[in-house]
RNA sequence: GGCCCCGUAGCUCAGUUGGAUAGAGCAACUGACUUCUAAUCAGUAGGUCUCAGGUUCGAAUCCUGACGGGGUCACCA
């Protein structure tokens, strides 16, 4: 029986029975009792105070006794001010254990039938992945996992930015500078040589730019465009984009360049491909190296051109309206937002029109009952925009879909900006902690027994396990500061920590062997066996809790306190060499289920366990 | 300026469906390894929970208003 269940029943009947009152679901408040007082459970007492007339203690004390003498849970209790602590038989925490060991897949809810779809990662492919996307991809990850455990059919899916603009600036660059240089002739992992071009464009551009800025046309722009008292160097800044369009001879190439692919042109297309599938090398690489995959990926190049029946069919019922110059148009003042245009006056798509499309398509393909998008805080306008959109268009899914909106990570020197040069790059950041690890490990000993290639996959585990845990511990919605050295922390709240609460079970299942005594029913526990057994009971609510809330942090914060209270728990008592035989069989399992929770609530962070470190 | 997010110890963060004396980690100092892995444990020190009102038996948590920081308000994506 499920204990707390039992004890709220048991609490109502009571109450009914002593003060004739049916206490509601919402007054019936019970907590895992504080650390400094005696007991497993507390249930506050301060909501029938009003109700009942009579004093916390009196209430507190009265129902106290009753439940002593009338509960098969309650041992014992005892009151402070209307706090009443109850504590519970152990045997009801011994059967909990039993349920943890009995259950492989402990903590999993039942498949409610339900699908949920989450869109994550959704690189460009003019760069490589950085340590922005990493906190997308772990989040994104996580949460699959976290709603597969919930008992939801799950589908993940990114949506790969493979044309535009941007990729067309690195062939532009390839074109021009690379002499044809490829990933196997450079030794430069794909998506880098790309990301190469793009900056190498960038140069060229930026040079190509200030010459004209010291020319008559641009310092005519400056004095007919720039504002009252602007400074030179502002003005340029904010009229770069018009630059590029207007008069930067670049920037015609490289339109030419997205035309000439949006005719399809043969050679262009050629290109295109051929770079991109340099990219998708690279960024499988990086996905391999973060543990993360995919079930369906979307390119944008097969649905830039979606969205557009969804405007026409809006056009009919009256949701959009078109402008004089034909540009197509949303009103949303109705829901306190602005007026958004959704089809270009030469009749191209924005980016909001290819969301549509890609939100009916996917829909019409897979039915999701609930569909997710984890996309950076700056984005939080659009998604606003893009539900509202779907709703005015009657779209029966509309009200399931949601952006997970995180914060960007900054480092300590400030913004990470691409332009600058200022990215932390994935592929590098997860071989610098796996370094640290590796020497940090090496100066500690104790994987003298291990092969190379055993010793290389927990340098490995550890490395990643410090960055991942780093970057998700944080709540979500959190801008947050990246400070490398931190990163690779393997001491405290970290990675690593709750790692080897892992490892030092691990090591004390080896040195076991065989049963000892079994332990009856009716065993004594102590009271950190108790605590600890209250939170390992307490896992299956955390992953509900963490999906309502689409919240890793939640779960890792939760691993950390199991971790910790093992910690003490490891210090304080013998396991191995406990009094009587039947104490170590219990030890032994005791270790065992919280080896089993920490394994799988760190599985759904994307965090893998070591078995040594 | 409108809208959204954030503000808790020196630093990084938990705690926010209202519950006990607001918790961790890092950094500082002290102690514990011939004993199951010291990537550990224990202790000291560190707080007007940004501020001011309000609701409540009870507020870091809810409401109102300030203040500070960030984001966003493109025929960009």
């Amino acid at each position: 029986m499920d204990i707390l269940s039992g004890l709220a029943a048991d609490i109502k009947n009571q109450v009914q029975h002593l003060f004739d009152y049916e206490i509601s679901q919402e007054h019936l408040i019970i907590n895992p009792t504080n650390k400094e007082f005696e007991g497993d459970y507390t249930f506050v007492v301060f909501p029938l105070v009003k109700q009942l007339k009579k004093s916390p203690q009196d209430i507190a004390d009265g129902l106290g006794k009753a439940l002593v003498a009338e509960s098969q849970l309650v041992t014992g209790y005892n009151v402070v001010k209307g706090f009443l602590n109850l504590s519970i038989d152990s045997k009801y925490f011994l059967s909990v254990l039993k349920g943890i060991l009995g259950d492989e897949n402990y903590g999993q809810h039942p498949d409610n039938g339900q699908t949920f779809m989450i869109e994550y990662s959704s690189p460009n492919t003019n760069k490589p992945l950085h340590l922005g996307h990493i906190r997308n991809i772990l989040l994104g990850w996580s949460v699959a996992k976290i709603a597969s455990a919930n008992g939801y059919k799950v589908i993940k899916t990114k949506v790969v930015n493979d044309r535009g603009i941007a990729i067309c600036k690195s062939m532009l660059a390839w074109k021009k500078f690379a002499d044809g240089e490829t990933p196997e002739s450079s030794g430069i992992k794909g998506d880098h040589l790309v990301g190469k071009y793009y900056v190498e464009f960038e140069k060229a551009f930026q040079s190509e730019y200030k010459s004209w800025q010291a020319s008559d046309d641009g310092a005519q722009a400056y004095k007919e465009n720039g504002k009252e008292g602007e400074l030179e160097e502002n003005f340029y800044k904010r009229y770069k984009n018009t630059y590029f369009n207007q008069f930067s001879a670049l920037g015609k190439e490289a339109r030419e360049m997205l035309i000439a692919w949006e005719d399809n042109q043969q050679e262009t297309r050629s290109l295109w491909e051929t770079m991109n599938g340099w990219v998708y090398d690279g960024f499988a690489t990086t996905y391999k190296a973060l543990g993360v995959e995919f079930d369906d990926i979307v390119y944008e190049s097969d649905t830039y051109l979606l969205g557009k029946d969804t405007i026409s069919d809006g056009l009919e019922t009256g949701v959009f309206y078109k402008k004089e110059d034909n540009s197509v148009w949303v009103d949303l003042e109705d829901v306190g937002m602005d007026h958004k245009i959704v089809l270009r006056s030469d009749g191209t798509s924005v980016y909001i029109t290819q969301d549509l499309g890609t939100a009916a398509v996917r829909y019409d393909k897979y039915k999701f009952d609930r569909q997710v998008y984890v996309v950076a805080d700056e984005q939080e306008y659009h998604f606003q925009v893009l539900f509202n959109i779907l709703k005015k268009l009657g779209a029966e899914y509309a009200d399931n879909l949601y952006h997970l909106s995180y914060g960007m990570v900054d480092l300590t020197t400030g913004k990470m900006k691409s332009r600058e040069g200022t990215v932390v790059d994935a592929d590098v950041l997860m071989e610098q902690v796996i370094e640290t690890a590796r020497d940090s490990a090496e100066e500690r000993g104790g994987l003298e027994g291990l092969q190379e290639s055993e010793k290389a996959d927990i340098y490995r585990k550890i490395g990643l396990a410090a960055l991942k845990y780093f970057l998700i511990k944080i709540n979500p919605r959190k801008r947050m500061v990246f400070d490398p050295k931190e990163s690779v922390d393997m001491q405290g709240t970290t990675g690593p920590y709750i790692q080897n609460a892992y490892v030092r079970i691990q090591s004390i299942l080896r040195k076991a062997n065989g049963e000892k005594g079994a332990y009856s029913d009716d065993t004594a526990l102590e009271n950190a066996e108790k605590d600890i057994l209250v939170m390992l009971l307490s896992y299956p609510d955390v992953i509900k809790e963490a999906f309502a809330k689409y919240d890793p942090s939640t779960v890792a914060n939760y691993m950390y306190s199991v971790a910790k209270s093992f910690h003490k728990y490891y210090h304080d008592y013998r396991i191995l060499s406990a009094e009587t035989d039947e104490t170590v069989s219990l030890r032994i399992d005791i270790c065992k289920a919280v080896a089993r929770v920490l394994e799988k609530g760190m599985d759904l962070l994307g965090i893998e366990m070591p078995s040594y470190m």
